[in-house]
RNA sequence: GCCCUCGUAGCUCAAUGGACAGAGCAGCAGCCUUCUAAGCUGUUGGUUGGGAGUUCGAUUCUCUCCGGGGGCGCCA
């Protein structure tokens, strides 16, 4: 992974660093100082920009040697600092040297590095930012709801999170493929059919989502006739097992292609499908690779012949058991960690597992998937542990590429939500009601937006507060869903950070209007702390999409957007772009906000987030 | 019993070996005849759950204890 330095010197400084690093062990080599690897990082905000190392290390491997003075470790850094700062007298390039606290601090000259990154980001465009082409497939599965339910707020961080992912993991130079695994089998799906068939067949709300919605409570209607209560008089659990017997005739009908019940399955899977479909376009998610849990089923208990066969699994069916794996034994582990997986029922029958292989062998043969990353949430570790290592088993290479990106849940200050009692926030209901707040502060504040324009970009200012909220938080804490908090267009929001890209236009849109255009020009005049900040910001996005994707976590670049936006907003308040009276510095100052607008739209792009001209 | 995860300001969260632990919200005090105040500036607030260890240096790594959440052979 590339360091902050490493960037900047990719694009900067490099030859400057390697000059100064060689005087270090010029020195260091020529005074007998045990110096320890170089390690260079940015120098915290000071108004300036630059490198620096630090020699404690190299301070206490003295220390150890017992050379030198007997002066505590930091105070003896301080000196070697001071001594090689002396040393490496000055550099071209390099405003000056301090030795500070231990530190070796290397700043460079002001204006030539504010005008390499302004031209940076504006020769690069769309692409500042983008990593250079790697060999890697990736695959990155996300957006596995449950068909014949209705899509949840739940639902909503893992899509948003899986295509985040997919967008960083691309842009850092990865070939990317998002796959999508409905879930479309199993006993809630079957429950839902039996409910509809029984009571409401030939009924059909108009609309996607209603439709959606309506088979959510059909379910919650059905588990509550299906559940046991207590105190039931005989009529009433005799009534409640025959439901069950309907129900579970329906899932062996199922199981045997029968016509009608497949039929069933046909038209209300369909109809989840839509409701999926339109969701995903709504967040800007287009999907590459659909694999359905139906469609796993049989593939997957082929699979399981091989592994009795190559002795991975046993077979116990002879005794009534089912197939298993013994993972812990396989591996030598003495003690529990993997356990015992198992991987076909009694009857034959496949499980989630059975399915996770099966789809696994094809991610890596079909679609030569060199990396996997399964979006889900943690309830599910155990799971894919078990799964990559029985992969591994099996003699996948990709499966140490593996990898569980597992999150916390989205529940409500009452509790879990709870599909079966039909206690969920739909996504639908938040999304309406984002865009309702949005168009009454619209109505307050932007008088100057056409009304035909209103409906839009109330639409992403709208998801851009909810999509950020659900960014913004590590991936492994659960969620507590407020939706004013997650609705919230004040402080550190996505509201806040659209904002600064609809100021940043405006400003350009007001120069272009007064005949402006941009020039290439120098930043030779007394640059302010705040545009010294913006730039330092700027300078770090194309680092922030590595760390970002290599560490699969898409709250570094959520975190990132927010401060660049904040150095924006105070570069905003605080610096005068159009009022400046010296053409020259109007007209850095026009490319350096030209610069902002671009490296802002640009991270918001990669947070699913739209970046609108005016708000 | 075993495994995973979390514990940081009143609240919601950052910071994974380095310079005084940072934001937002809430609170307090200011800033709109000036490029959009969905904003800016200042300020209050911390024994990073407790203890021990490794290290020149620990919120970060190790051990232990306390507290919350999750999981553990035929649900997904």
């Amino acid at each position: 992974m590339l360091s902050v330095v490493d960037i900047i010197q990719t694009i900067m400084f490099q030859k400057e660093q390697q000059l100064i690093e060689e005087k270090i062990k010029e020195y260091c080599a020529a005074n007998d100082i045990a110096l320890a690897d170089l390690k260079w990082q940015p120098i915290p905000f000071s108004g300036e920009w630059g490198f620096a190392t630090s020699f404690f290390q190299t301070a206490a491997n003295e220390a150890k040697l017992g050379k030198g003075t007997k002066a505590p470790v930091p105070q003896k850094a301080q000196e070697i600092a001071g001594q090689v700062k002396v040393k490496i007298g000055s550099v071209a390039g390099i405003s000056h040297i301090e030795a500070v606290k231990g530190y070796l601090n290397v700043y460079f000259e002001t204006s030539d590095y504010a005008r390499r990154v302004v031209d940076e980001v504006l020769n690069s465009g769309m692409d500042f930012g983008r990593g250079a082409a790697k060999t890697e497939t990736v695959m990155v599965e996300y957006a596995q709801p449950n068909t014949h339910h209705s899509f949840h707020i739940g639902h909503a961080r893992n899509t948003i999170l899986g295509e985040v992912l997919a967008r960083l993991v691309e842009f850092a130079g990865y070939k990317t493929i998002r796959a999508s695994y409905p879930g479309d089998l199993g006993l809630g799906v079957i429950t839902v059919m039996w409910m509809y068939d029984k009571l409401y067949k030939g009924q059909e709300p108009a609309g996607v989502h209603e439709r959606g919605q309506w088979m959510l409570k059909i379910y919650a209607e059905a588990t509550a006739l299906l559940e046991k209560k207590e105190n039931e008089t005989p009529e009433q659990t005799a009534q409640r097992e025959a439901y069950e017997a309907e129900r579970r005739e329906m899932y062996r009908k199922w199981d045997a292609g029968d016509e009608y019940v497949r039929e069933l399955w046909d038209v209300t899977r369909e109809w989840s499908l839509e409701e999926l479909r339109e969701i995903l376009h709504m967040l800007d998610v287009k999907i590459d690779v659909w694999f359905y849990e139906s469609e796993a089923d049989e593939p997957s208990k082929a699979i399981i012949h091989e592994l009795i066969e190559r002795n991975i699994a046993e077979d116990e069916r002879a005794t009534g058991g089912p197939v298993i794996i013994k993972i812990d034994e396989k591996l030598g582990l003495t003690k529990e960690k993997y356990r015992t997986a198992v991987v076909l029922r009694n009857d034959g029958t496949s499980l989630y597992l059975t399915k996770d292989l099966a789809l696994a062998k094809e991610k890596f043969e079909k679609y030569h998937v060199d990396r996997s990353i399964y979006v889900v949430d943690f309830r599910q570790s155990l799971h894919f542990q078990q799964a990559f290592k029985i992969l591994e088993l099996w003699g996948f290479k990709q499966a140490g590429k593996c990898y569980h990106l597992s999150y916390g849940y989205v529940t409500l200050p009452e509790g879990a939500m709870s599909s079966r009692r039909g206690t969920v926030v739909l996504f639908k209901e938040v999304y309406d009601e984002a865009i309702k707040r949005v168009l009454s502060v619209e109505a307050e504040k932007s008088v100057d937006i056409p009304a035909k324009e209103r409906q839009k970009i109330a639409t992403q200012i709208g998801l851009g507060a909810l999509v950020y909220s659900l960014l913004s938080v590590d991936n492994n804490k659960d969620i507590v869903f407020d939706i004013n908090e997650a609705l919230s267009f004040d402080g550190r929001t996505g509201p806040y950070i659209q904002n600064a890209h609809v100021r940043a236009n405006s400003i350009l849109k007001k120069a272009g209007a007064a005949g402006y255009e941009l020039q290439v020009t120098g930043y030779e005049y007394e640059l302010t702390k705040q545009e010294i900040e913006l730039i330092e910001q700027m300078s770090q996005f194309p680092q922030k999409v590595q760390q970002a994707a290599e560490e699969y976590r898409p709250l570094v670049m959520a975190t990132y957007a927010y401060d660049l936006a904040n150095a924006f907003h105070s570069f905003y308040h605080a610096v005068p772009v159009l009022q400046t009276e010296n053409e020259n510095v109007k007209n850095a100052r026009l490319r350096l906000v030209a610069a902002a607008k671009q490296t802002v739209a640009n991270a918001l792009r990669l947070l699913d987030i739209q970046a609108p001209d005016m708000m």
